[in-house]
DNA sequence: TTGTAAATTGGACTTTGGTCCAATACGGAA
DNA sequence: TTCCGTATTGGACCAAAGTCCAATTTACAA
C-alpha cells in the first residue's frame, strides 16, 4: 500500500521540489495547487498525510485544517511556511498538527515529520477500522438483544436483567446466547473488552 | 482545594505582576525565581499548573519541561517568552505544553490558558488516583491469585485455567473467589473494566 | 523451632449460565 | 392473506461458577 503525501502549495516550483524529495524517500507524492482542490478528494484508502503551506490564495492552510476538523477528516497535517509567527504555529499544534516547519527547513526535518505523520495515520486507521468492525456487529443485534447486552457488560445476572426488562430469565438467556454469537465472542470478558472500544450508552433504570 | 499556579520567572517584577493577576482570577499563585527552586518541591497535593518563562539563567523553562518529563512529574505547562521562535514553540507544544505565549500577551489569554491547564491537571489527577486505587488492590493479590486473574480477564474457563497452571479446577475456584473479593468486584465484567484501566501483562502459554 | 501465609485439594451443594427443541404472538413486507 | 423476523416462554438438561467446611504441604520469617 503506497504511503500518500498530499502536497498543497500554490507555488508550482515548491510542489515540484517537494514531490521529488518525498518520492525519493519512498512515499507517493500527490501535488495539489489549492486547498479547495484537496477538499474535492473523497477517496482515502491507504495511509496518507498532508504537507500544507500556511499561506495560499483562497483557503489558507490553516483554514483547510479547521475545515477538515469540522468535516471529521482526520489526516495528519504538517505545515510549512515562509511567513509564520508563534501564535499561528501554536494554534496549529493545538489543533493537532504533527509539525510546523518555517522555511527554510532541512529535508531530513520534513521527512522525519512525514514519517511520524504516516505512522500516526496508520495507527488511527487501525483503531477506526476495528471500531467499525465492532459497530457492524452491534448493528446486527435486535433492539432487545442490545438491551440485554448493555446489562450484561455491567455485570448483571440473568435474573436481574430479566427483572429490569420485565421478562423471564429464560428469555434473557435466549437473547444473551444470540448476542454472544452475533458479537462473535465466547465469554463476557471478551464482550466487555470489545464494547469498551466503542461507546455504549449505559442502560437506564 | 486551592488551584495553585507556579510562576517561574527570574524577573521579580514579572513574578509580582503575574501573581497579582492570577490571584485576582481566583487562583493561588506560587512565585519562584528559578527552575531549580521548583525542582526542590515535592508536594503536589492539589490541582496545579506552571507558568514558565522560556529564557532564564541556569535551567531554562524548556530545560525544566524536559526534566519534568524525565522525572515523570506531569504538571501542565504554559510558556511565556519575550524572545521565542517558531521551532521553540512547536517543540514545547510537541512536549505537551498547554500554551506558548509570546510577550506581550493579553491577561485574558493567559488566564484562559491557566483555566485549561488546571482542568487538564484535575482530569489527570483523577485518572491517576483511580489507577492507583486499582493498583493497590492488585498488590493485595498473592502471586497465584494474580496468575488466575490474568486468565480470568481473557475469558478462560476455570478448567482451562486449571490446565494452564497445572492444578485442579477446585483450586482455581478458590483463588478466583478470593481475588474477586480483594478486587472488590462481583462480576467478571466489572473486573475487566477495572483491569483495562491499568496495564496487566497478558499471561504466557 | 514455631508460627504464619500461601497454595493446594476434597466433598457436598446451590446458583448461574447456556443449549436444544418446541411453541405462541405480533407486526410489517410481499 | 401469507410469510418472515422478532420477542417471548416452557421443559429438560448439562456445564460452569461459586460457597462452606475441612485438611495437608511448603516456604519463609520471627
Amino acid at each position: 500500500m503506497p504511503k500518500r503525501v498530499f502536497i498543497i502549495d500554490d507555488d508550482p516550483s515548491v510542489r515540484k521540489g517537494l514531490a521529488r524529495l518525498i518520492k525519493s524517500a519512498g512515499f507517493h507524492p500527490e501535488p495539489l495547487a489549492s486547498a479547495e482542490g484537496f477538499l474535492q478528494k473523497t477517496r482515502f484508502n491507504g495511509p496518507a498525510c498532508l504537507v500544507l503551506d500556511v499561506r495560499m490564495p483562497g483557503l489558507s492552510g490553516i483554514d483547510l485544517q479547521k475545515e477538515m476538523i469540522k468535516k471529521g477528516i482526520s489526516l495528519p497535517v504538517i505545515f510549512i511556511t515562509g511567513h509564520g509567527n508563534i501564535p499561528m504555529s501554536v494554534n496549529a499544534m493545538k489543533d493537532g498538527a504533527v509539525d510546523f516547519l518555517p522555511k527554510p527547513f532541512d529535508d531530513t526535518q520534513l521527512l522525519s515529520a512525514i514519517e511520524r505523520a504516516i505512522n500516526k495515520n496508520i495507527r488511527m486507521r487501525k483503531n477506526l477500522s476495528e471500531k467499525e468492525k465492532i459497530q457492524r456487529r452491534i448493528k446486527l443485534l435486535t433492539p432487545r438483544e442490545y438491551d440485554v447486552l448493555r446489562w450484561v457488560i455491567t455485570g448483571r445476572l440473568n435474573k436481574q436483567i430479566a427483572a429490569k426488562l420485565g421478562v423471564t430469565e429464560k428469555t434473557v438467556k435466549v437473547h444473551r446466547g444470540r448476542l454472544m454469537q452475533k458479537m462473535q465472542v465466547k465469554s463476557v470478558a471478551e464482550l466487555v473488552v470489545l464494547t469498551q472500544k466503542c461507546e455504549i450508552g449505559s442502560p437506564k433504570r
